[in-house]
DNA sequence: TTTT
DNA sequence: TTTT
C-alpha cells in the first residue's frame, strides 16, 4: 500500500517529454501549504515533484499551468542515480494516476497574462535529463525502464 | 491537503533522539513494495523515510524493530539544508501522526533472534545529525525549528 | 487506520446545530462524481454525508454553501439507531477533521445570487434529530455520546 | 477524488457470487477499530462493507477469512434500492481496487481450526440479493449495471 | 447481523 | 432528499 493525496499549486508550467520509445511523461512541482505557521508566523510550503505517464501526461500538459490549484493522487517513488560528479542522488516524487484540475482556464490570471503578452500557452517541450527534476540540462533521455507499468 | 498512507517493513531498528529542548524524535525507513515487477521479473521497493515526534516517537522506538510490517499515515515534507561541502541537499520524508504495528513482537523472527544471541532489544540512541537520514556521522543536534507543531 | 479523502460539491447549505452541552456540529452532503459514466453515458455521483465538530463545524457553517467545490478528509463512521417504526437504521458518514474550501465566496454564483435577492448567507440553524441526516423532523437532540473525541 | 484506506478484521468469511453475465463479485465487512474509547472505556469499531470485482474478487474469496487483519483501498459508493416493503434503502460500501492480506493463512488460528475439524476452507457461494449485504435471502441476482467499470 |  |  502506497497512496498519497495532495492539493497544491504548480510552481511552473508542466513539462512534457517522451521516452525513446515514445511514451509521454509530464512532470511538475506542487507547492503544498503546510498546516501550520513557522516561528515567524509565516506559512511555508512543501515543494513536491509529480510525474504522470501516457494519456494522463498529455492531459496534464494540455490543461495545467503555473499557479493552478490541483489535486493529485498517486504513489511515492524514490529513484536514485549517479550524477555527473559520481555522487548518488536520491529523487522522491509522486507517480500520479489521478489528477483533478481545481481551477479551469478562465478563472486563471496567468493564462490571461500569457495571452496578453502574446506568449503561447503550449506546454514546453525539451529533452529529458537523467534526473527529470534537475536543471543541469545535460540532455540524456531517460530509458523506458522508468515506466511505472 | 497532504496525506500519505504506506504499508512496508522497517529497514533497520528505529532511532530515537531528542532535540536540544528535549522533544523526542524517532526516525526509520520503510521498504514499500512496488505494485509491479521490473524488467527482470523482480519486485522492487521504495525506501521511504519516516519521522515521528513526541509520544508517538517514543512508542515507535519501543515497539518497532527491523523487518516489522507497519502502516504509517502522515504528510510529505521536503526539507533542505547545506551539507559540509556547501551543497544544498533535499530530504523528503513522511511526518507521521498515526502508526499501526501490524506485527507484534511474538510473531517476529528478528526479536527471537536478538534474544537468542543476547542482543538488547532497546532502540539505539545516538546524537542527531543535521540530516537525520544521512550517515555522515557529524553529530550536530537538530534545532527545535524542525518541530512540525 | 481509517482515512477517506473526497472532493465534491455541497448538495445544500450546511446545517449547524449544538449538542445539549453546547458542542457545535455541522453536517452536509457532498456530491462526488464517479470516475466513469453509466450505461446511458451519464456521469453519476455518490452522495456522501459529512459531519464536523467544534471549531471546524463553525468554520464550515460560516464558509461553505450549496454547490461549492470542497475537499474533505476524515474517517468513515457507521452509526445505527432505532427509528420511530422500531427498525434499525444504519447511517454511514465521514467524520471530517480537515476541510479545504476550493471555491471562495467571490467565485460563486450562488452567494452572488443570494446577495442579489437579499437572502441572508447565514447557515441555517435547527434542532438536531436522532438521525442527523433524516428529514423526519422529530426534534430530538443528539446526546454528547456522539462526540468523536 | 474519492479515496478510502482502511485496516480492520473480517467479521465473517467473504462471499463470492457472480452476476448474470458471469462477473465475479466478493463482499465482506471489515471491523475497523475507532481511534478512541467510548464513555465506558471500551474501544468500539465501525463495520464497513467492502465489494471487490473480477480477479480481485476471486483472490479475496480464496485468501481472506473471518478474523483476518486486512488493508483495503478504494472508493466510497452509495447505492440505493427499493426494498420489499417499498422503502428506499441506502447502502454505503467501499468498492476496493487494492487489498492487502496482512495475515497469511499459517499465522491464523481460524484456518488451523477449520483444518482440525475437517471443514473446507472454500469460500461460501450463494446467489446474490438485490442488497448484497442484507440477509433477507430473496435470491435476486444483481444486474451487470452494478459493475464499477 | 459483526472482528481481535 | 441531492451538486456542477
Amino acid at each position: 500500500m502506497n497512496r498519497s493525496i495532495l492539493i497544491g499549486r504548480l510552481t511552473k508550467d508542466p513539462e512534457l517529454r517522451y521516452t525513446p520509445s515514445g511514451v509521454a511523461v509530464t512532470q511538475f512541482t506542487l507547492a503544498v501549504d503546510r498546516p501550520f505557521t513557522n516561528g515567524q508566523g509565516q506559512r511555508e510550503a512543501d515543494f513536491i515533484n509529480i510525474v504522470t505517464w501516457r494519456k494522463l501526461a498529455e492531459t496534464c500538459a494540455n490543461y495545467l499551468r503555473k499557479g493552478r490549484l490541483t489535486a493529485v493522487e498517486g504513489r511515492i517513488q524514490v529513484r536514485n542515480y549517479e550524477n555527473n560528479e559520481g555522487r548518488r542522488v536520491y529523487v522522491t516524487e509522486i507517480v500520479a494516476d489521478n489528477v483533478r484540475f481545481l481551477e479551469s482556464a478562465n478563472t486563471q490570471r496567468d493564462d490571461q497574462h500569457n495571452q496578453d503578452i502574446g506568449m503561447p500557452v503550449e506546454p514546453s517541450r525539451k529533452p529529458m535529463n537523467q534526473d527529470p527534476f534537475s536543471d543541469d540540462s545535460k540532455p540524456i533521455d531517460i530509458s523506458d525502464d522508468d515506466l511505472p507499468f
